[in-house]
DNA sequence: TTCCATGTTCCGCA
DNA sequence: TTGCGGAACATGGA
């Protein structure tokens, strides 16, 4: 379920397991998933190497093997997966770490949305990409929030979900802010008043880390959340309404008709 | 069989 | 210039 909280969720798993270990063998399983690189430099750039340090920056994953730097995006279906027994090889794996202790770390993508790459520089790399700030770091400032919603105008589920002026909120995570934040997914970003700003600021950044806190402790995300009522004619957990469904920015989104105006 | 899916990119149009 | 709709990508799962 790869948007900010989850591939936060994998950046703190592959740190776990995969830093400083000796990569001994890397098996591109298919060469469909890589970026740029071709599959010859990737694996002889990795090869012999460590993982040193991971980062993040909204839904980018990176780890430094210095002088290169592994970059991942996880698409739709992206998946990190650690093992020991081939046996236990998840069935999409496109690409393989195996490292010098015998255990292997797998990159698995069922419909290869995503990217596996190497990078020189993660800050250039979010730079050219032109990514706005990640908003559990410091650079997503309530200011600069709200002098883009000034200057932008369309549905505010549209500027939620521009990974150029947030980098990480994705469809479900879009629906939920504004959901918990009684704000209609088509409200144009012009008729939200400083308040809403505020709280939907608030709002994402509340979000996001109270899941990456449950999912460290192996809970789920809290009954109260829209996520558990993605169905049409659902009832809004929090004042008894219907769920709608709509689309917007392309996506299907849900919505409470009562209480989300 | 048909519809839908947590993402990104590209094209055409207003 | 900005924003949006639609399509494409690849592959299931319900």
């Amino acid at each position: 379920m790869p948007e900010l909280p989850e591939v936060e969720i994998y950046a703190r798993y592959f740190a776990r397991h995969a830093l400083g270990q000796p990569i001994s063998g890397i098996d591109v399983r298919d060469e469909r998933i890589l970026g740029k690189v071709r599959k010859r430099k990737f694996v002889e750039s990795l090869v012999g190497k460590a993982f040193k340090s991971v980062r993040r920056h909204g839904k980018n994953f990176f780890a430094d093997a210095g002088p290169a730097w592994l970059y991942l995006h996880f698409g739709m279906t992206g998946d990190l997966v650690y093992y020991r027994k081939a046996i236990e090889r998840p069935q999409f794996a496109r690409v393989v770490f195996d490292f010098e202790n015998g255990a292997h770390l797998a990159y698995d993508d069922m419909r290869l949305f995503g990217v596996v790459d190497l990078v020189d520089d993660p800050d250039a790399f979010i730079a050219e990409r032109r990514l706005g700030p990640d908003p559990l770091t410091d650079s997503f400032r309530l200011r600069d929030f709200q002098r883009i919603v000034e200057r932008r105008r369309g549905a505010v589920k549209s500027l939620l979900m521009s990974q150029d002026i947030i980098a990480g909120i994705g469809n479900l995570y879009a629906d939920e802010a504004l959901y918990q934040t009684s704000i209609h997914p088509q409200r144009g970003v012009d008729r939200l008043s400083s308040a809403e700003v505020k709280a939907l600021f608030t709002a994402v950044r509340r979000i996001l880390r109270e899941t990456i806190l449950r999912a460290e402790r192996g809970l789920d995300r809290p009954p109260r959340y829209l996520i558990h009522r993605r169905e049409e004619g659902e009832r809004c957990p929090l004042c008894g309404g219907t769920i709608r469904r709509t689309v917007v920015f392309g996506r299907t989104t849900y919505y409470c008709g009562k209480h989300q105006r």
